[in-house]
DNA sequence: GAGGTCACG
DNA sequence: GACGTACGTGACCTCG
């Protein structure tokens, strides 16, 4: 008998609830429901063949009464009885469970939860990893301590974080929010009126509940306190009954759970008797004629593959040093030389790449062994910890000088025979770049990630080591704290600044043995390689070099603006016949439609009285003041606050210049996003608006240079759905919406009604949305039917368009996912809901190869065009990108020659069925240049 | 922290 | 016949 390792705890009873409501009905030939045997199955069969684990059992309720109906005669009293479907579904799982040769587990006068916690208590305490396959939120207060949770349908792990996001305090305090809030699903009484959120802050000021409870008085919302002192004892009570008991006597003992030889016949016959048809072919077929096997979910079926119920084999033994003598760094750069491939990632003082200073910096070379250089730490802190945690050690380390380090690191992240990985590792490059180290080659965790699954999930390294690894990761707020109380890098210990900076390039480099390896399999070899790996240092000069603001205008804006949001707040109070706040939608809406009760008030969804610009609208068309003066004082409150004021605000006191922050990895179809600020929705739609792009200026002796593609995303529809009547009308060269009007409409283009032109207009831009009757009829403000006859003779006229929609469509069903032109995965995950969601995925799937086709050829330009233009020697440089639309600072005596590069650079970025063109601008601010 | 609103392509 | 919709973002404000 040997001691477990890994020990896999399934809950039984939870996964039948779940699988029974969550998956479709089937039934067997003879008519017993079994949807819920048929997700046990699968699931199990995935389980077992990805699992490391050692010991597994299935554990389930074995009885209703329990001892907490003895505390408590109302727990779980409300639970409606099992549905008439389920019930015989129940014995089935446990045969299911026999069939795979695993331990079924009961206890009479026991919840699963109970043994479940009894088990990985003892699994713990003999020094095993837990995972316990459950999505059920009463044994979240488990995690943590070598205990993991896996949801079993979602196939996600549940680690501290999740139970964080869940209840807003780690799972050692859960039991404590769970007291306080209830459960009303099974009767847990709770205080009254207090919900997870209140809770949870509660037990996070106070610590824990019984704190809480003495300290009740101290409360200062005077209700929360009484309803506290009053509800003290519910609160205990439900303590009880939340509390997993963790020392059942029992009878089955963990030894037994040691993983048993598969028994295939038993296996077979069980599920050749439910008629799980594509399970039996599964088991008894070779690989190659194996039928897909249908995922119990589509939702999941659409993800990609996950090995988070395997996590990959970590490293035998886990090594990390903390480098502060020459000969130590000495070594690890020599080490790193030798394998060619080194981890590294930086730590900093702070978010912003362009003003944090740089803290140290973590190497790893081989799994489960890392470095950390610190560079500057508080040497009070510094001595402190290691003398704490050592008093016995030797004289406190003293950190290398930061020069010294930099200088030693310096050829080896020069070295082209050395490929450095970083996640995210655009920010490690701004902080090194900015120490004067160059850094190349490079490859990106963050960026593998993103090519391989899309927007199917987050990129975040804690969660992709949780995903891939398996490996709860220690958290940035765990060794610096968060809120107020948050320190920054160089106050940690160095001791804990260790084992967090060094585990950081450790999973780095873990994570990137493995996405790498997916690449070729997964046909993102091209993607990768010739879209974002090279983006990362293109978009990072770009962000270096910022873009300079004219602060006076702006100042002189904002001011101008404020008085003229002043005097019109004035009118609309008086039109109000009183003051409110202007800016709450919730008192304006009040105000409009139920005090000055004008017509045609509509609600949102959640039932507040709707004052969107376009509700507004109506109202100021029909005569009525007091909105047109709103609208304009909306607009006003826009500009100031979100440009004129937090322009003013961002600019970057070393280079004053603003510096946004572009985000590699965050849209679903591969477009770029802009943020601190949000360089790419800077207003240019009204006259108002312009004068905040009009701030945006060169530096003297030189301009701004705009440079954007025409109807990108329309040429795209034309060459993607092979469209004939729309590519001849590009390569005509014409007015394309005068075009497909004249064509849809049949009238001549000469004397045009510009009402025909405009609504082409907007027939092709539903196109590239995913054309539906209700959208262009509100877009345009036509009746539905109006819409849906202009709709039909676009297709008539341009048949392709339709062929292409439901190609679309398809791909997203069968894959997940759409591609664009040069491969990107752009994945659908509601495709096959059943709701109005498959809607959006349809019109996401329609858009999706033409949003991501564009903006996979913008790349493609951004990559060529800083080394095009150094070779022309010019000294024009590329600040931003607007999704269709760069934009350049270029000395004047080179205009006429940027102008021309840029335009060839990027109409040349694709060979399509019809020409790019590209138009440029030039002129003393950006708005000036368009 | 969610919802409403609005700036952009 | 009803439902509830244009695709993709980020920032600011209010309010419970």
């Amino acid at each position: 008998m040997s001691t477990p390792r890994h020990v896999y705890l399934v809950d039984g009873s939870g996964f039948i609830f779940r699988a029974f409501h969550g998956l479709p009905m089937m039934t067997r030939a003879d008519g017993t429901p079994v949807n819920a045997v048929y997700g046990f199955t699968t699931m199990m069969m995935k389980l077992l063949n990805e699992t490391d684990a050692d010991h597994v059992a299935v554990i389930f309720d074995a009885a209703r009464k329990t001892f907490r109906s003895d505390i408590y005669p109302a727990y779980k009293a409300n639970r409606p009885p099992a549905p008439e479907e389920l019930v015989p579904q129940f014995p089935l799982i446990r045969e299911a469970t026999r069939a795979f040769n695993v331990p079924a587990v009961e206890q009479e006068g026991f919840e699963a939860d109970d043994l479940i916690a009894t088990y990985a208590t003892q699994a713990v305490a003999l020094g095993a990893r837990v995972t316990i396959v459950s999505s059920d939120k009463d044994l979240m207060q488990l995690v943590g301590d070598g205990v993991e949770m896996m949801d079993p349908l979602k196939g996600r792990a549940i680690a501290a974080e999740q139970v964080v996001e869940k209840f807003g305090v780690p799972p050692d305090k859960v039991v404590d929010v769970q007291s306080l809030c209830g459960d009303s699903t099974d009767n847990v009484p709770g205080v009254p009126g207090i919900g997870i959120k209140t809770a949870a802050q509660l037990i996070t000021e106070y610590g824990d509940l019984d704190t809480l409870l003495a300290r009740a008085a101290e409360i200062k919302q005077p209700k929360r306190r009484e309803t506290l002192m009053t509800n003290a004892d519910m609160a205990r009570v439900s303590r009880e009954l939340v509390r997993l008991k963790r020392d059942v006597p029992v009878v089955e003992p963990l030894e037994s759970f040691a993983k048993r030889q598969p028994a295939p016949e038993l296996l077979a016959e069980f599920v050749r008797e439910q008629g799980f048809k594509s399970l039996s072919a599964r088991l008894g077929g070779g690989g190659a004629t194996m039928p897909k096997i249908p995922a119990p979910k589509s939702a999941t079926s659409a993800l990609p593959p996950t090995a988070a119920m395997a996590p990959a084999a970590a490293p035998d033994k886990i090594e990390y040093e903390l480098v502060t003598s020459v000969a130590s760094l000495d070594a690890w750069v020599a080490e790193a030389t030798r394998a060619g491939i080194v981890a590294i990632d930086t730590e900093t003082t702070g978010l912003d790449a362009l003003r944090a200073e740089l803290v140290g910096v973590s190497l790893s070379t081989a799994p489960g062994r890392a470095c950390y250089i610190p560079v500057k730490h508080s040497p009070a802190e510094a001595q402190g910890s290691l003398l704490l945690s050592d008093p016995g050690a030797p004289e406190s380390p003293k950190i290398l000088p930061r020069d010294v380090v930099l200088e030693k690191l310096r050829p080896l992240c020069a070295d082209p025979s050395v490929l450095k990985v970083g996640h995210n590792i655009k920010y490690d490059l701004h902080i090194l770049n900015r120490a004067g180290l160059e850094v190349a080659p490079i490859d990106d965790t963050m960026l593998l990630s993103y090519v391989l699954d899309g927007a199917s999930h987050g990129h975040g390294m804690d969660e992709l080591a949780q995903r891939h690894l398996g490996h709860s990761t220690i958290k940035f707020a765990d060794v610096c704290g968060s809120g107020k109380a948050q320190i920054t890098f160089d106050r940690v210990p160095l001791d804990k600044a260790l084992a967090y900076a060094a585990e950081d390039a450790d999973i780095t480099l873990r994570l990137h043995a493995l996405l790498k390896g997916r690449l070729l399999a997964e046909h993102m070899v091209t993607v990768y390689e010739t879209l974002e790996r090279p983006l990362a240092t293109i978009v990072a000069a770009m962000e270096r070099e910022g873009i300079k603001v004219d602060s006076p205008a702006l100042l002189a804006l904002s001011e101008e603006f404020g008085a003229r949001m002043a005097e019109l707040e004035k009118d609309i109070h008086a039109l109000a016949g009183h003051e409110f706040n202007v800016a709450s939608p919730a008192q304006l809406g009040k105000v409009l439609f139920e005090e000055m009760a004008l017509p045609g008030g509509k609600k949102t969804k959640t039932g507040q009285w709707a004052t969107g610009a376009d509700a507004l609208e109506e109202l100021a068309l029909q005569g009525h003041a007091l909105p047109a003066r709103l609208l304009d004082w909306r607009q006003l409150a826009k500009l100031k606050s979100t440009y004129a004021d937090a322009l003013v605000a961002q600019i970057n006191p070393d280079t004053r210049r603003v510096h946004t922050s572009y985000s590699l990895a965050v849209t679903t179809t591969g477009r770029l996003s802009s943020s601190d600020p949000n360089l790419q929705n800077i207003p240019i739609r009204t006259e108002e608006g312009r004068k905040i792009r009009a701030a945006f200026v060169p530096e003297p002796g030189n301009v701004l240079l705009s440079a954007d593609y025409s109807q990108i995303e329309l040429r795209l529809v034309a060459h993607v759905a092979g469209i004939e009547g729309l590519k001849q009308a590009f390569r005509d060269g014409a007015d394309i919406h005068a075009i497909t009007a004249s064509q849809v409409f049949g009238v001549p283009i000469e004397g045009m009604d510009p009402s025909l032109r405009r609504r082409a207009k907007a027939i092709n831009f539903g196109v590239i949305y995913g054309i539906s009757a209700f959208g262009l009829a509100q877009q345009l403000g036509i009746s539905n039917g109006e819409a849906k006859t202009f709709i039909d003779a676009y297709f008539a006229r341009f048949p392709e368009i339709r062929d292409y929609m439901e190609r679309a469509k398809q791909e997203a069903r069968d894959n997940g996912f759409v591609t664009t032109l040069f491969g990107r995965k752009v994945y659908v995950p509601d495709i096959n809901a059943k709701g109005p969601l498959r809607a959006f995925g349809e019109r996401a799937a329609i858009n999706g190869p033409i949003q991501g086709g564009a903006a996979d050829i913008i790349k493609r330009a951004m990559i060529r065009l800083p080394g095009e233009i150094a070779a022309a020697g010019s000294k024009a440089r590329m600040l931003l990108q607007v999704h269709d639309e760069l934009v350049f600072e270029v000395p004047e005596a080179e205009i006429a020659d940027t102008t021309a590069l840029v335009k060839r650079v990027m109409e040349g970025a694709a060979q399509l069925d019809v020409p790019l063109v590209v138009e440029v601008g030039t002129g003393a601010s950006w708005d000036a240049a368009h």
